[in-house]
DNA sequence: AAATTACTTCGTTATTTGGCGAATTGTCGG
DNA sequence: CCGACAATTCGCCAAATAACGAAGTAATTT
């Protein structure tokens, strides 16, 4: 019961559910993250460590930079499942929309010139 | 957003997952449900609330009991997998096994010889 | 090596939430 | 109508949580 509590109690933050949103189909790099939802960065990062405990995300090293995206490689069955649930909840939602109209942008930002660019 | 996230907030909290979890495939009047969680009526009182708020649970009333059951008649989308989602995720958790046998008791005290019976 | 950048960890604060008991509402049995 | 019972609402308190800034870690640039 532990480890699907965890599952909700991350899911149970808009912030949180934006980022798995955000996450579909790609992977962000923290500052994307920060930039898109307007918070400061160890907000930002308290959050992806909820998820990733919850191993609802999965996390890759480059340089500096700590990309994020969504586990979807080999999750745990309650994961695939609250994936799915969200994923398919949430992407007609207007605060997913804009947030995904936002992304186009800040993805036209090459990260290599500054990463809060905006 | 605001109901979907009325939905994971809803299920943010273990004794509301317990509810949800007894109520498969059964209605239960709210003193067996108090009687399982074994919390002060106001507070279950509470949970069945914010259960009902979310759209998980539908409500009968029959003199002076109130029977919950889960919303599986036309719930939203988003309720619906929801509950999909928790039903199968939780079945074998061990705090469900033993709510489950608990519940078989409960169940075989009639009603009408006072509520809390046990 | 020193400065800069990216991110995380820590400590603090304001808000939310879960729990209870007391008081309230509504229903049934005498 | 009155007492008993089921359930909810209200008011309170303790614990959990989201937010921030400051300090710390790690990698890159100069």
């Amino acid at each position: 019961m532990f480890s699907f509590m965890t599952i909700t109690k991350a899911l149970a933050d808009e912030n949180r559910v934006r980022v798995l949103a955000a996450l579909n189909g790609r992977e962000l790099c923290v500052c994307q993250i920060i930039d898109l939802l307007q918070l400061a960065p160890s907000t930002v990062s308290k959050h992806l460590s909820i998820l990733r405990q919850a191993r609802l995300l999965e996390v890759r090293k480059n340089g500096r930079w700590m990309y994020y995206r969504l586990n979807e490689k080999n999750p745990p069955a309650a994961v695939a499942s609250a994936l799915d649930w969200v994923i398919g909840s949430v992407g007609s939602e207007p605060v997913v929309r804009e947030d995904d109209r936002r992304l186009s942008e800040i993805l036209s930002v090459p990260l290599e010139s500054r990463c809060n660019a905006g």
